[in-house]
DNA sequence: AGTGTTCACGCCCTCTGCTGGCATGTA
DNA sequence: ATACATGCCAGCAGAGGGCGTGAACACT
């Protein structure tokens, strides 16, 4: 690594500790339109306050790596670590043997266990610690009893400089809390020359998740320059270290290798040399092999084939990994905080971002970040407007291919199944919609429900509405003044009126006021409005008009046989029969049967009928029955 | 250096569930 | 006529499965 600054694509790491992180995170954007992390202020937990760092890790096959981006001055270095898992038998060989400069070896002890805990960081450094990063690894993640060795390697020595004599302190407290926080075991630690001077403090801390502190002296620039080679750290006596050997690093990128080989065919990657080319298609391609990967594409071979189905592949990987997803069913990748496991490692770290809440594909257009990046691309839909999926039936177009399945399955196919709610006998075409369902209707609700027509009290929704099922055709509004009952409130509130005398319909007109809003407006149009043309019913064999229809089909029984017909004023006019009139033998039982029939006149006419006087109006001289009953005021209205 | 294997990234898919607008029935 | 309740429906996002591909690694 040759720059001052390094791109750390996220995806690669997991973050660690989101308050840290995230939350007064900086973000960069990246070529892909994608912002990014890229640094963060220092927080309060750091010690030296002018210390920032973007610190992120990343688990590769039991290994923890954390990447300190430390940021000084505008500046930022990287220090990469590493850590190694240890048995326990190495743990105590490591207790005694002096450390290798370089190294960073931690033991954690795991809560509980009764194992002191060590962390020790080299030889020779003190409590002096001028800048730090905090590193928090949920436990849940990475539990102590999976880290009960840890080692950190320096794999990136960019930071340098501090004092001899600095040393490093290190404090372990178990992540229950039971262990004070004084509890601390300093240790002494150093590195090698290039790193001379370069100390860390690594503290758990108590709580719900451990947090290390790593703090360091001094940082300095690192130098720019071109692809180098510098002698690696070398660590001894430790199992899974790397031996002493030269490192050939990238200038362009991260990239390190062992071998100046594998340095030299990687900085092809940087070129946009691509000598293998395909002669079918001409396309190009950096290896033969590749080139021939490609080549199968084209002509169908793929010699590897599975044994247990029909599906064949390219390399024998993709098969490998066909056999875990499809026979198998091995899950080498397991999480840890959770049951779930998975055939690849990036499908573990796209899980774990569910559990970390980290979402590095940030949306350009709106606040929205996805976990991965075909989320993002699917939600950019909802801003291009776009549209991929066509029902091929009505040419409805959806912007998800499951959404236009669904809506196939509910226009355009018969005998979709339906879901019954187990409660009642509801059937709805959705599960998601029985869930609403089941939420509105038959959820537990503490708070009571209570009855509008009788003191009964419910919890559950629809007990409540089987039982104002109970009340219905029942007239349950009772007049407090008299005998008279109702269906409905609203005609009760009228019904009230006649006993206390209320008219609350004044004509704007005239002085004239009224008990009902549909009186005042057929009084309107009688005597106010000259546009208003009334009905007229003509008797069809002597001509003669009547305003309402029923006089005219009485007037006809003794004029002669024959049905009626409206005058032309009367096309288009609603026919509603009328009902029949049922004589009543009080004045209240007709305002019953007038509220029947949705109106209640507040003049007492028996039968329930509404007397309406259109005077000269109608066309045969002749006035308007006062036996007109509401359906015919209504049409006259509608009219 | 060649070649096979492993790893990581990315793409696309399905399934699932929540949300809110709309249509419709009911009071 | 109106308000309200509720099922229908599309939109949208979360989570995970499966596979194609290229780069790095490891072995010969």
């Amino acid at each position: 690594m040759a720059g001052t600054e390094i791109s750390v694509p996220p995806e690669q790491f997991t973050k660690i500790k989101e308050g840290v992180l995230i939350t007064e995170k900086a973000l960069e954007e990246g070529e892909d339109g994608v912002c990014r992390v890229r640094e963060h202020p220092s927080s309060e937990e750091l010690e030296a306050e002018s210390t920032h760092g973007a610190l992120q890790a990343k688990i590769p096959g039991g290994k923890l790596e954390l990447v300190l981006a430390i940021p000084e001055e505008g500046e930022k270095h990287i220090l990469t670590l590493q850590t190694a898992h240890l048995t326990s038998e190495d743990a105590e060989l490591q207790d005694l043997a002096p450390q290798h400069q370089g190294e960073v070896p931690v033991v954690v002890q795991q809560a509980g266990s009764g194992v002191q805990s060590l962390v020790r960081l080299g030889e020779g450094s003190q409590q002096s610690l001028h800048q730090c990063v905090t590193i928090s690894i949920q436990e849940e993640m990475y539990p102590l009893q999976e880290v009960e060795v840890m080692q950190f390697h320096v794999l990136e020595e960019n930071v340098t400089g501090a004092s001899e004599d600095s040393k490093c302190a290190v404090s372990l407290a178990e992540s229950s809390g039971s262990i004070k926080e004084e509890e601390q075991l300093l240790v002494e630690g150093g590195f090698s020359e290039e790193t001379e001077g370069q100390f860390f403090l690594v503290e758990a801390r108590p709580g719900d998740e451990i947090v290390l502190t790593i703090s360091t002296l001094n940082t300095e620039k690192p130098a720019l320059g071109q692809a180098h080679v510098e002698k690696a750290n070398a660590t001894k006596s430790r199992k899974k270290t790397k031996e002493v050997k030269r490192t050939f690093h990238c200038d362009i990128c991260m990239f390190t290798s062992s071998r100046i080989s594998s340095l030299t065919r990687h900085m092809k990657t940087h070129t946009n040399e691509k000598p293998h080319m395909c002669h079918l298609c001409l396309k190009a391609f950096r290896t033969v092999t590749l080139l021939r990967n490609h080549i199968n594409t084209h002509t169908g071979t793929r010699p590897y084939k599975c044994g247990d189905c029909d599906m064949a592949f390219v390399t024998s990987g993709e098969l490998a990994r066909h056999r875990r997803y499809k026979h198998t069913h091995e899950k080498p990748f397991k999480c840890s905080m959770c049951k779930y496991a998975s055939v690849e490692a990036s499908k573990l770290k796209r899980h774990i971002r569910s559990h970390t809440g980290e979402r590095p594909f940030q949306c350009c257009l709106c606040s929205y970040a996805g976990k991965d990046p075909y989320k993002l691309k699917r939600h950019m839909r909802t801003h291009s407007g776009e549209r991929p999926y066509e029902c091929h039936i009505c040419r409805v177009r959806f912007t998800q291919r499951g959404t236009m399945k669904i809506h196939i399955l509910q226009k355009h196919t018969e005998n979709v199944p339906k879901y019954q709610c187990p409660h009642c006998a509801t059937v709805i075409a959705r599960k998601s919609d029985l869930r609403v369902h089941l939420r509105n209707l038959h959820t537990y609700r503490a708070a009571e429900m209570k009855c509008h027509y009788c003191p009964a009290v419910f919890h559950v929704r629809h007990a409540l509405l089987q039982h104002h099922k109970t009340h219905k055709n029942e007239k349950r509004f009772k007049c407090e003044h008299c005998s008279y009952a109702c269906k409905q409130e609203r005609h009760m509130t009228v019904h009230i009126r006649t006993h206390t005398g209320e008219k609350p319909f004044a004509c704007p007109s005239c002085d004239r006021c009224f008990r009902q809003q549909q009186l005042l407006n057929v009084h309107f149009k009688k005597y106010h409005d000259t546009t208003f043309v009334p009905t007229v019913y003509k008797c069809p064999r002597c001509g003669k008009g009547f305003s309402r229809l029923n006089n005219m089909q009485r007037h006809l029984k003794t004029c002669g046989s024959g049905q009626e017909k409206p005058t032309t004023s009367e096309k288009g006019r609603r026919t509603k029969k009328r009902k029949p009139t049922i004589p009543k033998e009080t004045a209240k039982e007709a305002e019953a049967a007038a509220e029947e029939a949705s109106l209640v006149s507040g003049e007492q006419y028996p039968g329930g009928l509404v007397p309406i006087d259109f005077g000269e109006a109608t066309a045969g001289g002749e006035d308007l029955d006062e036996d007109m009953t509401c359906e015919m005021i209504l049409a006259m209205m509608e009219k």
